[in-house]
DNA sequence: GCCGTTTTCGGCCCGACTGTTTTCAGTCG
């Protein structure tokens, strides 16, 4: 990004700042603020740009051409100048503690004087807000805590810890709570490069349960608010985290909102608006009779508004969208590629070190809503042995999961069908299928089913492997290991097996590595 | 202050939660 974009971009953010502090209209401090963000996204640099150019840039009009040009040719802007000889140089920071906005910031100036952060500590440890008119006890003591928290500089961690404790806290709610979906929204999802605080997004019927069970967790600090569908916690290491419950029908909708950024859910909502739509976390509706459109995924939802998905990486107000509706967002670098061959040569490296064994370089592939799975079949005949997993969709009509599960069987690439129920034992149902047409597919084609070991999983379970074993298919038992400690889960999976009656003749992975390669080989001449 | 295929004037994203109020303003994301 051009050095005197970034430089332009501060001094309209500093001013959008100090106009709040002065009370100016809300929408011509917007105007600033996006201005701002516009500039400081733009690939092309300011002093290269005539006038026409300039102007070419979104959220900037002639009178933001004036200031650019006059910060370009003299290295100030006079009226912004003028504006910090008006406002106390501390009054900025107030703005930075949370939950004291330009308003309370304006009446605490008005009302006592406070032109900085140590004075309005000072006056919160007095009880002297809880005067002020339109503030009160809880106000007070509210914005004390955050200045305490505040000071003790609560900075934005490192995404890799930003995550892990995303992951710790899923986990927890994993084992906890019954529900549809859960994720990771916000700047984690974006993956910004610090992370200030973290989202948690869940499709649920209850809330209720999820909320307590968050609230609750051993790692909570503070519970900072907690509403029918809302939680914000504290945890003991600082960091703020958020929990929202929504229903399974406006996953995608709500998907889109809490991954952000705000400045992206502006723009996409002002596309809506423009079309006489409405669009919130709940859907996309109709403006007049409020009919809805779109909601369960992320794709219906943009696709809806004439938009391609856009990755949320990219999803910044940094052109993404005008690109999209331009169709000239480019598809970006996917590094999943480069690690897998990354793999294969480390395993190449090893397989020379231990010449006796033979290691065979697998994956397990996720099964999309149509029974299409990831990469080309060019790519995917690089590996030895290649397992597909239903991971999403869990609520699809018996006639749509049956066909989209035979549609991955019928993949020549595709050897092994994973959990293929996707049950989560006390937690998620299994998929409504046809199991006897499943098994069917798999036996035409040479696909095994896996007897997953994980004991939360245990699928295809016994009355299912037995079935299966009658009709002829081939069985698959593996420990889905994550971790070197869940290979000892095996046992569970081969009891699975055991207690539905499979033998070793139904298992592919008892047999010779000649008979795997076989069995894979055999597959793939239908290719 | 910016913007426009209903507009050059009159709009400007939307909803949750809190606290201080007796129905709503402020803040946040």
């Amino acid at each position: 990004m051009p050095k005197t974009n970034e430089e332009v971009e501060e001094l309209l953010g500093e001013w959008a700042e100090l106009q709040q502090i002065t009370g100016r209209d809300p929408y011509r401090v917007r105007a600033y603020e996006k201005a701002a963000r516009s500039i400081g996204g733009y690939s092309k640099d300011l002093r290269e740009l005539d006038d026409k150019g300039i102007l070419a840039i979104p959220n900037v009009g002639k009178n933001m051409l004036g200031r650019i040009r006059e910060y370009l040719d003299t290295g100030t802007m006079h009226e912004l100048e003028d504006l910090r000889e008006m406002v106390p140089a501390g009054m900025r920071e107030l703005l930075r503690i949370p939950g004291l906005g330009p308003k309370k910031a304006i009446l605490v100036y008005e009302q006592l004087g406070v032109t900085n952060l140590a004075e309005l500590a000072a006056a919160a440890e007095a009880n002297k807000l809880r005067d002020i008119k339109g503030l009160g006890a809880k106000t007070e003591e509210s914005l004390l805590r955050g200045i305490r928290n505040y000071t003790a500089q609560e900075e934005r961690i490192m995404v890799d810890q930003a995550l892990q404790a995303a992951d710790r806290i899923i986990a927890t709610l994993s084992e906890t709570c019954t529900f549809d979906e859960i994720a990771y929204a916000g700047s984690l999802r974006r993956m910004r490069e610090t992370i200030g605080d973290i989202d948690i997004l869940v499709a649920a019927s209850e809330a209720e349960p999820i909320m307590d069970a968050f609230a609750s967790m051993a790692r909570v600090r503070e519970v900072k608010a907690k509403g029918a569908t809302k939680t914000t916690i504290v945890t003991r290491q600082g960091l703020q985290v958020d929990l929202r419950v929504v229903p399974y029908e406006a996953w995608g909708a709500a998907l889109v909102y809490f991954t952000g950024s705000k400045a992206h859910n502006i723009k996409v909502r002002e596309i809506a608006v423009k079309k006489g739509l409405k669009l919130s976390e709940y859907g996309l509706f109709h403006a007049k009779d409020g009919s809805i459109i779109a909601a369960r995924t992320e794709e219906e939802v943009y696709e809806a508004l004439g938009l391609p998905w856009i990755p949320p990486t990219m999803r910044e107000d940094r052109g993404e969208v005008e690109a999209a509706l331009a169709g000239t967002l480019p598809t970006p670098v996917d590094m999943t590629r480069d690690a897998v061959l990354e793999q294969r040569k480390k395993l190449k490296t090893l397989q020379k070190r231990y010449p006796k064994m033979t290691i065979l370089h697998g994956c397990e592939l996720n099964i999309a809503k149509d029974g299409t799975v990831d990469y080309d079949p060019e790519f995917l005949a690089g590996f030895d042995v290649l397992v597909a997993s239903v991971h999403s969709y869990f609520r699809l009509s018996a006639e749509e999961q049956t066909a989209r599960l035979i549609a991955a069987i019928e993949n020549p690439l595709v050897n092994v069908i994973g959990h293929p129920s996707g049950r989560m034992i006390g937690r998620r149902p299994p998929i409504d299928m046809d199991f006897g047409a499943v098994c069917a597919a798999a036996i035409r084609t040479g696909t095994a089913l896996e007897v997953n070991s994980f004991p939360d999983r245990l699928d295809l379970r016994d009355d299912h492997v037995r079935w299966a074993v009658e009709a002829g298919v081939t069985l698959s038992v593996d420990t889905d290991a994550h971790a070197p400690k869940h290979m000892d889960n095996i046992r569970f999976g081969i009891a699975t097996a055991q207690r539905g009656w499979a033998t070793k003749a139904d298992v592919l992975n008892t047999r010779a590595l000649k008979q795997l390669q076989e069995f894979v080989a055999r597959k793939r001449k239908h290719a």
